[in-house]
DNA sequence: TCGATGGGAGAACGATCGTTCTCCGTCATG
DNA sequence: CATGACGGAGAACGATCGTTCTCCCATCGA
C-alpha cells in the first residue's frame, strides 16, 4: 500500500469522524481502529493529533472549493453563478452526513485555544468571500452585494445544521434573488 | 452569602469562561478558582458539569432574549423593529468579549454527543425565528421574510465571530433593508 | 471551656486522552 | 536454515478531567 494512500485514508476517516462527533470527542484510538491502521503507522504519518486536524481542514477546504466551483461552472450567466452557490448549499444540506460547516464547527470547538485552527478557518472564510466577490464583480454587482450573499450563505449553513432541515438553502436563495436584482437594477 | 447568589456567580463565571475558551477546555477546577467557590460547594449547587452547561445556556437565552427585546422596543415602527435586530447585533459584535453565538458554539462543540445541548440550541434558534416571525407579521411581511432575516442574523454572527470584525452587522442590516422593502412593496 | 457541626482546601480516585514503548510474529537475505 | 530488520497489536505512561473523600479549622450553643 502506498504511503500517500495511507495518509489519504487516515485523513478521510478523521474527516468523517470529526464531522460526525466533533474533534475533541474522537480519540486517536478510535481513529486508528476506524482507519484500520496501526498506531505506530499513524504517528509515522502524522506527528500529532493537531497535525491531523490541520490536514482534515485542508481536505475540507479543497472539497468545498472544488465542489462549489464545479457547481458554479454549470451556470450559464453570472447571475446564475451567484445563485448556484445556494444550489450547492442545498444539495450539501440534503446529505445525511451534513452537520454544519466544518470550519465553523472547528472554530467554535478549538478556535479559542488553537491559533492554527482559528487562522485556517479565517482564511477559508476569507477565500470564500473573495470567490463570491469575483462572481459578483463579473455579474456587475457592487462589493457590498458579495458580503451580503456571503452572510446569507453562512447563515444558511448554521440554520440548516441546528434546525436539522435543508429549508434554509431555498430561503437564502430567494433572498439572494431579491438582493441581486436590487443591486443590479440600481447599479446600472 | 445567599445560596442563589452563589449559583448566580457560578453560572456567570462559567458563562464567561465557556465563552472565552470553549466548554470542553474549561475544567471544574478552573471554574472553581475563578468563581471563588469551594469544590464541595460547587457540587452542592450543581450535580455535574453538564448541569452547569445547561444553566449557562439558560442564562444566555435569557440575556439574548431580554437584550434583543429591549433594543427592539426602542424602535417606533414595525419596520424599525425588524432593523433593530441588526443594531442589537452590531453593539454585541463590538464588545471585546464577543466570540460568536454561544448556542452555535455549544452546538458545534457538544451537539453531536449531548442531545440536551443540541435540543436546547435548536429551541433557542426556533424561539428567535418565531420572534422575528411576530415582528415580520406586525410589519405586514410574509413568513418567508422572517426566515430570510433570521438567516441573515445567523450569518452575521458567524461571519463576525470568525472574521473578528463587526462589519457583518452593518452589511446584514443593509441587506435586511432591501429584503424588507421588497417584501412589503410586493405584499401590499 | 468543650464538643459538635459545617464548610474550605485540596488530595485522591477512576476514567480517558495523546503519545511512546515493548513484545512478537513475519519476511527478506546470506 | 539462521539472522536481523520491520511492522502490527496493544500495553504502558504521564497528564488531565470530572467527581468524591479526607482532613482541618472556625464557629457556636451549653
Amino acid at each position: 500500500m502506498e504511503v500517500s494512500e495511507i495518509r489519504t485514508r487516515i485523513v478521510a476517516t478523521a474527516d468523517e469522524l470529526y464531522n460526525a462527533k466533533g474533534i475533541q470527542s474522537v480519540g486517536m484510538d478510535e481513529l486508528r481502529t476506524a482507519a484500520g491502521v496501526s498506531l505506530k503507522r499513524l504517528y509515522q504519518e502524522f506527528p500529532s493529533k493537531s497535525s491531523i486536524v490541520m490536514a482534515v481542514l485542508e481536505r475540507r477546504h479543497e472539497a468545498w472549493t472544488d465542489g462549489l466551483d464545479a457547481k458554479v461552472r454549470e451556470a450559464a450567466t453570472p447571475r446564475g453563478q451567484l445563485l448556484a452557490i445556494f444550489d450547492y448549499l442545498s444539495q450539501w444540506f440534503c446529505q445525511d452526513t451534513f452537520r454544519g460547516c466544518g470550519f465553523i464547527n472547528s472554530f467554535a470547538e478549538l478556535g479559542a485555544v488553537s491559533p492554527e485552527v482559528a487562522d485556517y478557518a479565517r482564511g477559508h472564510k476569507a477565500s470564500f468571500q473573495e470567490y463570491v466577490g469575483r462572481l459578483t464583480k463579473e455579474a456587475g454587482g457592487p462589493p457590498v452585494l458579495a458580503a451580503q450573499l456571503s452572510i446569507l450563505a453562512e447563515g444558511a449553513q448554521t440554520t440548516a445544521a441546528i434546525a436539522g432541515s435543508p429549508d434554509a438553502a431555498g430561503q437564502a436563495r430567494q433572498a439572494a434573488v431579491v438582493l441581486i436584482d436590487a443591486a443590479l437594477s440600481t447599479a446600472s
